[in-house]
DNA sequence: AGCACGCCGACT
DNA sequence: GTCGGCGTGCTC
């Protein structure tokens, strides 16, 4: 019988292609190809991998090699340019071809019993009939919108847009119309087109899913992102593998999903922290989007009102192509007016200004709605005792036990210890602990003093973990059951909050000074997103205009001025010349080696050897250092940074250096990233 | 990463 | 007597 071999790329840390025997009957299950999942024998286990190549020979003896339990030939083999894609990812981040080609598949496609497939497809299949349908037609754009819209739609091969627009200017409905026209212009030509929409956070912003199911009434729109349920992931898997889903709407992860027919690629807030994977395989979805279009030859899009910095350099120097839409769309909607706080002179009682305190009564007043906007979740970051300097200090980390007073506990942020609120000090026995600073928790308790007739609400992470129960708080400020909204950045995403005129910005100055040289960047990009909050619908006739209030220390911040301006452009200048001059990214690449032991000690001992174990021409080898946050649930952390003026040599060094950095022998676990973000 | 084997300490 | 701690070795 002819026998093939096929290199198979598994799951596993082991950096390289294993090979199998495949001895089926061909006249009956076909050739095996490149592209399709095969179950094999791996240890003691049976797991899925994606077959690379077929061939007829092997490095290693034929004894050593198993056979292949079975091969997933009721789907389509995953495409080429997919495969491409994995092992650009594998390659530009350092790891094994299948820990990025496998991990995103759906749990039922990686068993040897394929009923649940088999069912899915049946139901697949009956749903192509009643979507195969036209998109909805045209519709009320202004001119720049539409101006833009048609010049993405009509682009040819790779372009890279970046779409720059405030909040409210209308970019959404720019995404939905070129993607109209190359839907429909894909329907004339008979030739099926499927368009990928990123999004930072699809829980955050059911709105866009409506938009764009209400319309394309007609075609199959599927969403990909981590909360799906298993079967669910695995019908909208299928549906886009299979082609029938023309609009796939997801987050980060849908960047890997196969897309055969992929014509049109849009990132809306691209500048969103959120795209970058910080666990496992830690991908950046814009960099590898932008690749994929490239590669398929294909317009990107990617849209911000506040871009990466990455992102607004080449659209500087001309690489990306930028679209401006300067207007809010909305007509009669204007830009919401901007004042600061100063605190110095104008000092807050329990953290809100008698400024603010003013200005939420007379939108009280006017039967309008106010947001507060603190990213602190808690009643108090910390509790200390006067008496002896007792601080909460977690027990298992470099950080302090949060107080969540409804809750009665403390919680550690990093890890999952968690405690009763002690009733005295641990130390030397003194009852008054105090509660220092403040969090969402405790704003909401002093509105609810300050305004005891006002029907305020909390939206974070603690006061929404039920399921559903995020929906239901933002469903009952759109029916206008609430007058005073106070949140973390949970709340700055996604919605247009309509009767909302006030937003209050309580504690921003702390990243204003942070070591993290992207913290201003993420500051002016944060502030303009929950500006863009307010007024984002036409003001009534007897409404007033909306505004924006900061409550800082540092009201000459050139920062601040940037905001008040609106003025993105100015402020982005100014960073990108400090970034040259510091040298900085965009103008170096980095790369960062982390480590983690039980003992400091050895981490930073194995990162030493690390940049002392082979020569680094052209590589900027800084000190080992250990983490800001040194300690995580009884681990100690440590870090090394490496720069280059030059991706490839900084790429050729990496491929070198984790060859050897493997040979070390260390009690440390360590891990690399290419193109950190949190350094 | 899993998963199993293997060789030492406190329990029914 | 055995349950289980995690060292270390292997995975085509």
């Amino acid at each position: 019988m002819d026998c093939r071999i096929l290199k198979i790329a598994l799951d596993t840390p082991l950096d390289f292609i294993f090979d199998y025997r495949w001895q089926g009957d061909i006249s009956i299950l076909g050739e095996p190809v490149a592209g399709q999942l095969a179950i094999v024998p791996f240890g003691r286990r049976e797991i899925v991998g994606v077959i690379v190549e077929v061939g007829n020979s092997s490095d290693l003896p034929q004894d050593k090699l198993k056979d292949v339990l079975g091969i997933r030939a009721q789907i389509a083999p995953l495409s080429a340019p997919w495969v491409a894609l994995c092992r650009f990812a594998a390659d530009y981040y350092h790891r094994p071809l299948g820990e990025v080609a496998i991990p995103g598949l759906p749990k039922n496609l990686r068993t040897l019993k394929s009923t649940a497939l088999d069912r899915a497809l049946k139901k697949i299949g009956k749903d192509l009939a009643v979507h195969d349908a036209t998109p909805a037609g045209m519709t009320v754009l202004n001119a720049d919108q539409q101006q833009a819209a048609d010049t993405i739609a009509a682009a040819e091969g790779f372009a890279p847009v970046l779409l720059y627009g405030v909040t409210g200017s209308g970019k959404t409905e720019v995404y939905l119309q070129a993607a109209v026209q190359i839907l429909m212009r894909s329907a004339q030509k008979e030739e099926p087109a499927q368009i990928l929409i990123l999004v930072p956070e699809i829980n955050l912003t059911p709105q866009l899913e409506n938009s764009v199911r209400a319309r394309f009434p007609g075609v199959m729109v599927a969403t990909l992102h981590s909360g799906l349920a298993e079967g669910e992931r695995m019908m909208h898997w299928l549906a886009a593998h299979h082609g029938q889903a023309r609009i796939i709407l997801g987050t980060r992860l849908a960047i890997l999903a196969s897309l055969p027919h992929l014509k049109l690629i849009v990132i809306d807030e691209e500048h969103d922290p959120s795209y970058k994977q910080q666990e496992g395989l830690r991908y950046s979805a814009r960099d590898l989007a932008v690749w994929r279009a490239r590669q398929l030859a294909i317009p990107i899009v990617l849209g911000s009102a506040t871009p990466a910095l990455e992102t607004w350099h080449h659209a500087q120097s001309g690489r990306y192509r930028k679209l401006a839409l300067p207007a809010r769309a909305i007509k009669d909607a204007v830009l919401p007016k901007v004042r600061l706080i100063d605190m110095e002179r104008d000092k807050p009682a329990d953290g809100i200004t008698s400024t603010l305190i003013a200005a939420l009564k007379l939108r009280l007043e006017k039967g309008e709605q106010s947001l507060l906007f603190l990213n602190r979740r808690g009643y108090a970051p910390v509790i200390n005792c006067d008496a002896c300097g007792w601080v909460s200090n977690c027990t298992r980390c470099t950080s302090f036990m949060v107080l969540h007073k409804p809750e009665h506990r403390l919680r550690c942020h990093h890890c999952s210890l968690e405690l009763r609120i002690p009733k005295s000090c641990p130390t030397c026995g003194n009852v008054d602990l105090q509660p220092l600073g403040r969090g969402t928790q405790r704003i909401e308790e002093n509105l609810q003093r300050l305004f005891s007739q006002a029907r305020i609400l909390r939206i974070d992470a603690d006061s929404t973990r039920r399921k559903g129960s995020a929906q239901a708080a933002f469903d009952s400020v759109h029916r206008g059951e609430v007058d005073i909204l106070i949140g973390t950045q949970m709340v700055a995403k996604g919605h247009d909050f309509k009767n909302l005129t006030l937003v209050g910005i309580l504690n921003p100055d702390t990243a204003l000074f942070s070591h993290d040289y992207r913290a201003s960047e993420r500051l002016f990009a944060q502030l303009m997103q929950v500006a863009g909050r307010a007024g984002r619908a036409a003001q009534k006739e007897n409404g007033s205009a909306s505004e924006v209030l900061i409550q800082t220390r540092y009201p000459q911040h050139p920062l601040y001025a940037a905001v008040i301006g609106h003025d993105y452009d100015s402020f982005a200048a100014v960073l990108l010349e400090e970034r040259r001059h510091a040298a900085l990214p965009p103008f170096v690449y980095q790369a960062l080696l982390r480590a983690e032991a039980k003992e400091l000690q050895s981490a930073l001992e194995f990162l030493q050897l690390a940049s002392e174990c082979i020569e680094h021409p052209g590589i900027t080898m800084n000190d080992p250092i250990p983490m800001t946050m040194t300690r995580v649930a009884n681990v100690d952390r440590a870090q090394l940074l490496i720069e280059s003026a030059s991706r490839p040599a900084l790429q050729a060094f990496l491929t070198v250096w984790i060859a050897a950095l493997r040979d070390i022998k260390t009690r440390a676990r360590w891990s690399l990233e290419v193109d950190p973000v949190d350094i």
